[in-house]
RNA sequence: GGGGGUUUAGCUCAGCUGGGAGAGCAUCUGCCUUACAAGCAGGAGGUCAUAGGUUCGAGCCCUAUAGCCCCCACCA
């Protein structure tokens, strides 16, 4: 007994996990360096230890285990390396909630008694994600698996930075920086995210130092102004040129400070009057720069007011030194006014805490030189971006690209490998503790507090989980990796950067091919995020559905570069076809005893049985051109339709009047129905592997692999050959098709058996049997009057004991008018002298068959309608 | 302010180098036909955002306009 036979429904729950085991334990994740064959590399984008996994890395993770799986099969050496991230600064915020939950801080418990927590913390996140992709089937090579702090890590990471350092490519510089005061460190200008606030405009009094009236200087920050080093005004307002070079003085602590003109001061904004903070403002920075204003710093990095301010406000936070600030002017009576005022304001990625601009001495990269390469490489085609409109994305950034700065004043992450000597100042860089200046030789030596920014060790992913900085043969085999995909939101921030740092460290790009996917969103086009709560665990679905079923929810419908809708629709639009494939099994298992499968490049076959064939060639196709330029979501369109329409509705029903025959009929179509369920099973299994398995496992194919994951595509040429005999099987679905609608028409059901009679011919004589039995009709031959259909293969008469010769004219009035604007539609266009000298020859040619057809047709329609009159 | 995307059936989306508007879901009708009611057969439903242009021919190419979405830069 075939063993699909027995089975019940389809309930993934009952095999995924068994299957998962035995692919992990036959090895089949495993890639090696195997010069015989070609690799086929991707190199995993290592999802942040953060948290738990969400749907959208189930989706990227997903497209990546397609491609791996679908390469293997098609004879490439299949390598998908897995790996998770560390997000220093995302983590350590995570680290420090947990801490302030159990009343201690980082502080408290020491560096050391830090570091044992977060390793705790990778673990038991990197722990619990990895359990959750294989959960998700795919198929990494998890021996291989790698975390961005791990000891090869990181001795890649500090090696690239010492290489860099001695290149004269990273610097130690002061600069005005974005400073997050809760996380109490630097962060990129990619870390700070914009969003608009509702804030005031406060206008206030700075009076002129020699007693000659006041100025009005409008501001966001009141609580800035301790730090004033002077008043601006555009060179060309007519308005302040007499004042220019005046002094005035500070409002509640009388500093006097200068009025200068530059020309960043819009004369059209506010009061055209700017106060000029250099320690708080990037803009007022480079101001002061020009005309070298001190620098005063009232806003301490941990968010509050420096002694300079006074007694009265030094130690308040910044918001309540501006109440109080704003308070002290009223009672000066230097406020003019508080207007109402909408402006974006910068927050901290992580903690959301507004962004206070300040000058830090820190670390950069200088990117001058690194990113031409990366330029260059996707202008000539060397590294290709799927969709290619992300390249103007792309460009732009690198086009536009300033200083990266990499020093994070946290503890989470890689320790930047430079010592300082306190006594003679020399800065060395070394991978290794450093006890002793190599230069003065004092033991008063101490190593930079400041980890890396966590992409700077995500940067060199591709070329350190490959072994570099060592030559070895991983490197030299599967590098540069084949495709990398990642969501666009971090094209910029990460692509880029793994580009000229992969350039730059191994002289290559770290990926020929770049596939770039949009955001899962929810069932109402929302973002998921945790503040809506739409968020959604796969682990859920996964439990509810099997992981096969979310794999197609998430891919069926997507389309390149765009975002996509995940939906409890789509979840039961996905079941519904999965079930579909269980039960094609379970029907051709029911008659697969006692029968030998047919070699069928051997036997004669029918027309059905060609048409199959050279359908099933035709997919196999399709298919594959859409994988292999990356269009998934297409390529499972085109399978899943395949599947459910060619092979469900069609094939196996046209198939079933064989089957039921005899014997060697049975045999025949047995084998070809197995031959090509085969192959849809080969072409489904990278999309949905568990159940492509399961199936696989238990079904006697002629020559079986010892899993679905190592066997092979058959040959996509073979049945090329039966294009006209398929056309003719085509003929018959479409005279079927006809058939149904015609006896609905005529009030019949579809279930209700009736008599047709038709003109004898071979065409009919050969499917007889197939017509009578999807048709739902019986068959005669001869010769009589009545409502008559007409087709392509001959008239169709349906027997009916009273015959209304009124109805009969009036359908054929209908075909006659619709094939009749067929004809005038070919002629138009056949009489265009331009389209007959422009369009190409094979459309002309289509369009005058079409026409002989019709013409043909219309003749036959008329002379029945004729005989009736 | 700069750039990009998008607009096709009630919903979610396909639609190739221009050559008769498609699928799934939902809906309606009829069916439990021995693989499948998580199913089968059939139907209804579109001025392809708007206005021009190119072309023998435009959902597709060009130009404007409008709505929605995203990215970048950010003026106190």
């Amino acid at each position: 007994m075939q063993k699909m036979t027995n089975e019940g429904s389809y309930t993934p729950q009952n095999f995924e996990d068994e299957i998962y085991k035995i692919w992990e334990d036959k090895g089949y994740f495993k890639a090696r360096v195997n010069k015989d064959k070609k690799p086929f590399t991707i190199v995993m984008p290592p999802p942040n230890v953060t948290s738990k996994a969400h749907i959208g890395h189930a989706l990227d993770m997903t497209l990546q285990d397609i491609l791996i799986r679908y390469k293997r099969m098609k004879g490439y050496e299949s390598l998908w390396l897995p790996g998770t991230d560390h997000a220093a600064l995302a983590t350590e915020h995570k680290i420090v909630e947990k801490l302030a939950n159990e009343g201690k801080t980082k502080e408290m418990i020491g560096r050391d008694a830090f570091d044992k927590e977060a390793w705790d913390w990778y673990n038991y996140f990197g722990g619990a994600i990895i359990d959750q992709f294989k959960k998700m089937g795919f198929s990494a090579d998890w021996d291989r698996y790698r975390f961005t702090m791990d000891e090869k890590s990181t001795n890649a990471v500090l090696e690239a930075f010492i290489r860099l350092y001695n290149k004269g490519y990273i610097y130690r510089g002061t600069r005005e920086t974005n400073w997050c005061v809760h996380c109490k460190s630097v962060v990129s200008d990619d870390e700070v995210v914009y969003s608009d606030e509702q804030g005031s405009m406060w206008h206030i009094k700075y009076k002129f130092v020699d007693g000659s009236g006041e100025i009005i200087v409008a501001t966001t920050r009141p609580e800035t102004l301790f730090g004033d080093t002077a008043v601006a005004v555009n060179p060309d307002d007519e308005r302040y040129k007499a004042i220019v070079g005046k002094k005035v003085f500070v409002p509640i602590i009388n500093r006097e400070i200068p009025i200068i003109a530059d020309n960043y001061v819009e004369k059209e904004f506010g009061t055209g009057m700017v106060k000029i903070t250099p320690a708080h403002d990037p803009n007022d920075y480079e101001v002061g720069k020009r005309h070298n204003l001190d620098v005063i710093e009232v806003i301490s990095k941990s968010g509050v007011m420096t002694d300079v301010v006074g007694d009265k406000f030094k130690g308040l936070s910044i918001l309540d030194a501006r109440k109080a600030t704003v308070e002290e002017l009223k009672k000066l009576n230097l406020l003019e006014k508080i207007e109402p005022y909408t402006h974006s304001v910068g927050h901290c990625e992580r903690c959301k805490t507004s962004i206070e601009p300040m000058i830090t001495e820190q670390w950069f990269v200088k990117m001058s030189e690194l990113v031409k390469p990366a330029i260059k490489c996707v202008e000539d085609g060397t590294l290709k971006i799927y969709p290619k409109r992300f390249e103007k994305n792309y460009f732009h950034w690198l086009r536009n690209i300033r200083d990266w700065c990499i020093s994070r004043q946290i503890w989470t992450g890689h320790r930047i490998p430079i010592y300082y000597c306190k006594d003679c100042k020399n800065v060395m860089a070394s991978k290794t503790n450093v006890s002793v200046c190599e230069k003065c030789r004092s033991t008063n030596v101490y190593q930079d507090p400041d980890v890396l920014d966590t992409w700077f060790s995500s940067a060199l992913w591709p070329v350190t989980t490959l072994g570099w900085p060592e030559k070895t043969p991983d490197l030299e085999y599967f590098y540069p990796t084949t495709v990398l995909v990642t969501g666009f939101d971090i094209l910029t921030q990460w692509v880029t950067k793994m580009v000229y740092m992969g350039i730059e460290s191994n002289a290559n790009v770290p990926f020929t091919n770049c596939l770039i996917h949009g955001l899962v969103r929810d069932a109402q086009g929302r973002k998921m995020s945790k503040s809506l709560g739409n968020g959604i665990d796969p682990l859920d679905i996964i439990k509810d559905y099997g992981a096969d079923t979310l794999r197609v929810a998430l891919i069926k419908d997507m389309s390149m570069g765009m975002d996509t809708r995940f939906s409890s629709n789509k979840v039961d639009d996905a079941r519904s076809f999965i079930n579909k494939v269980w039960n094609v099994s379970k029907f051709i298992s029911s008659h697969l005893d006692g029968v030998e499968l047919l070699d069928i490049s051997k036997v004669e076959l029918n027309d059905v049985q060609k048409w199959i064939l050279f359908k099933l060639d035709e997919i196999t196709e399709t298919v594959m051109k859409n994988i292999d330029k990356f269009d998934i979501g297409v390529a499972l369109s085109n399978i899943v339709s395949f599947t459910l329409d060619t092979l469900s509705d069609w094939a196996i029903e046209l198939a079933k009047p064989s089957i039921f025959a005899g014997f060697e009929e049975k045999q025949k179509m047995i084998s070809v129905l197995m031959y090509a369920f085969e192959q849809v099973l080969k072409l489904l299994h990278p999309f949905i592997p568990y159940v492509t398995e399961y199936i696989y496992s238990r079904m006697d194919f002629m020559q079986k692999s010892e899993s679905i994951m190592v066997s092979e595509y058959s040959d996509t040429s073979a049945f090329k050959k039966f294009k006209k005999d398929a056309e003719k099987t085509e003929e018959l679905i479409n005279l079927i098709t006809m058939l149904r609608k015609f006896k609905l028409d005529n009030g019949k059901k579809p279930s209700e058996k009736v008599d047709f009679v038709t003109a004898e011919s071979e065409f009919v004589k050969q499917h007889k049997a197939v017509i009578e039995k999807l048709a739902i009709i019986n068959l005669g031959f001869g010769s009589v009057q009545g409502k008559t259909l007409v087709t392509g293969v001959g008239e169709f008469v349906l027997v009916e004991e009273e015959v209304d010769k009124e109805k009969q004219i009036e359908i054929l009035q209908r075909d006659i008018e619709k094939v009749q604007f067929e004809i005038d539609r070919s002629n138009k266009m056949l009489s265009n002298e331009n389209f007959m000298a422009k369009a190409p020859a094979s459309l002309v040619e289509t369009e005058k068959a079409k026409l002989e057809k019709n013409k043909n047709m219309l003749a036959s329609l008329n002379e029945k309608l004729e005989s009736l009159k």
